[in-house]
DNA sequence: GGTGATGCCGCAAACGGTTACAGACACGCG
DNA sequence: CGCGTGTCTGTAACCGTTTGCGGCATCACC
């Protein structure tokens, strides 16, 4: 029986891909194994029920066929989309584009799409988290990179069924990935108040919305903790707040570094930030590391080759744990949000000396 | 656990979002609004032939009950997934980043969503093009940025119904935006010939998995190019070719630079190359733009901080004209792909001076 | 040889929208 | 008053899968 039933099928070519024309379903190819779409669905999906002989003359035919399913329909009728939706503010930034490549690789490997937002404005995270709700049926979980939500939100988001993993932030109800921006404001202060620096300017971040954007905030109280620790109190006029954007950083630093009382020493939010002072101080004539010390946070691509002394964040390992979380999230069973806090890492180059002598 | 007295439906102010049970389906807001689906479904997209009454019931009444409709179901009916998926050989580098985020703006403003998938490998380029076919109903349209298809493929791709922009490359049947590689590579060298040059080494770009990926080649002619018509033959010995990580480049830098005869300068196929380059000339103790001279491509952010001397090509740019040419190809009317080229710039900085007395 | 257990498989009902088609109604005009 | 003409709305047929449930062999084991 099974040779005969072969015989019947395996003789024709079956035009394969032949033009536009020919949107071959998966009644198509029940009919042309013999067998009814359930099992063609469930042969195809690997699932459990089907005889070993029946799945191998259905994955053939399909593929004789080049049958591929349609992805809208199969989501509809399953109710999943193996898709995960990440917010990030800015997709460019370099934080923001090695997160999702790492994001990516591990995702796409799991079987998963990566549908990506710019989310950057208060309206935007509203729309991002009403279209990526369970209800829409648009993706199966959501990854928050730096697109904070407050507890309540967080809470209706999950209470609706919503499936989420934050980075950069944290929160009660969703699964995190974090490090400790107070520690890190901390270790960036001390080395430069350890180097003998009494005026160390603050660059901070400000998301330009003000998405309850708690990062900058931690870092600044790291900053002051480490003045306070001195017993030292910073003097306020040295704090300024820019975008990530070394353009706008490098304007703020410029009329920092251009008032009375200058700064020796100055801390930002993250290297591209510091790229900007950087560039203010080659433009004011003033030597990194020696008139001017900087540090920045992320230890960026480029900063060893601009030797930037930076508190570094590992990015792809923050990634990696993101996407871990999601999965097992994704899985059935139902666990309580988890918390991971990753470590930084002082890293020390040349942009850290002395104040110079002013 | 069904409440039976469901009958009452209009007066009541319905409890919205009222956790995580209320599925609310179009079906609801009908009956709410005392209209058929039809009519929501119309009301909702804005589709004409709705009394502007209606409209503003249905309206009223969907925000009320907190309505959002089911994507997979919308996307079936429909045939229409508003959705482009964009593939790029890695996420994480500033090109393709900065790209992204171009193609995110323009295509989300026009109501898009952005599928991001990293496609390093021939396999991974053979699984992107299955998977994005029409057939499959992931997504109305794909760009390749820097996923090069050969005439066939994309011949093939066009005739399933498949569409298609090409950023980085140039084919026949898809639409392209695309710079002068080989004016890029002929514009670099002619520059350090100027100066003086003739030992100038090349370092070329390999993809991983040689997607007939066409810019190194290209880039390369330029430089033999502005060679010949100096009258010069490059040295072949001064020819490497590394992926467009900075440590690869250092690494590769590093040897040819010790070598006997070294290059007094270097071309790179993209700035973070240049980067490794100068890394790789910091640790050898070589001055840039006095011992040895270093242009790229690409007028990277960073790029100025460390004073390259770059052709600068004009990512968000050459995003917003792909974006551009996508969306004229989403309209109906089926229009010959188009090509675009976009200018480059040299940019002059500090990394490039006459030959050191060597 | 009866009886359950087990493993494959098919039937048909969802899944939640969209849209062609036709009906209903109002209006203007000869 | 009859008859287009045009606007608004409803009916119902899809869109192409997935999957719960039941049927039917086959098999092992009394």
């Amino acid at each position: 029986m099974a040779d005969l039933g072969e015989a019947s099928l395996a003789g024709r070519p079956v035009a394969q891909a032949a033009g536009a024309g020919s949107p071959v379903r998966i009644g198509d190819v029940a009919r042309a194994a013999e067998v009814s779409t359930a099992t063609v669905s469930r042969a195809l999906r690997g699932l459990p029920h089907v005889a070993t002989a029946t799945r191998q003359r259905v994955l053939a035919v399909a593929a004789e066929l080049d049958y591929r399913p349609n992805l809208p329909a199969a989501r509809l009728a399953a109710g999943t989309t193996n898709t995960i939706a990440v917010a990030v503010p800015d997709p460019a930034a370099w934080f923001n584009a090695t997160m999702v490549g790492a994001l990516g690789r591990e995702m796409t490997a799991a079987g998963y799409d990566l549908l990506l937002s710019g989310v950057a404005s208060l309206d935007e995270r509203q729309r991002f988290i009403e279209l990526n709700g369970v209800r829409s049926g648009r993706s199966d979980a959501v990854v928050l990179v730096d697109v904070a939500l407050d507890e309540a939100a967080a809470e209706a988001f999950v209470a609706q069924g919503g499936r989420a993993v934050s980075v950069g932030f944290r929160t009660k109800a969703l699964s995190s990935v974090t490090i400790d921006n107070v520690a890190v404001g901390s270790d960036a202060t001390q080395l430069l108040l350890r180097h003998g620096h009494r005026r160390i300017g603050l660059l901070s971040l400000d998301s330009g919305d003000s998405l309850n954007f708690s990062i900058p905030a931690h870092r600044a109280q790291g900053y002051e903790q480490a003045h306070a620790e001195a017993g030292l109190t910073p003097d306020p006029a040295l704090r300024v707040s820019t975008s990530n954007s070394w353009a706008e950083a490098r304007r703020a630093a410029h009329a920092l570094l251009q008032s009375a009382e200058r700064p020796s020493a100055m801390f930002a939010m993250c290297d591209e930030q510091a790229f900007g002072i950087m560039l203010a101080a080659r433009d004011l004539e003033l030597r990194i590391g020696e008139d001017l010390s900087v540090v920045g946070v992320d230890d960026h691509d480029q900063s060893r080759l601009v030797g930037l002394t930076t508190v570094r964040q590992h990015v792809a390992r923050q990634g990696a744990v993101a996407a871990e979380l999601l999965l097992q999230m994704l899985q059935p069973s139902v666990e309580p949000p988890q918390h991971v806090q990753l470590d930084t890492e002082l890293i020390i180059r040349d942009s850290v000396g002395p104040p110079g002598a002013d």
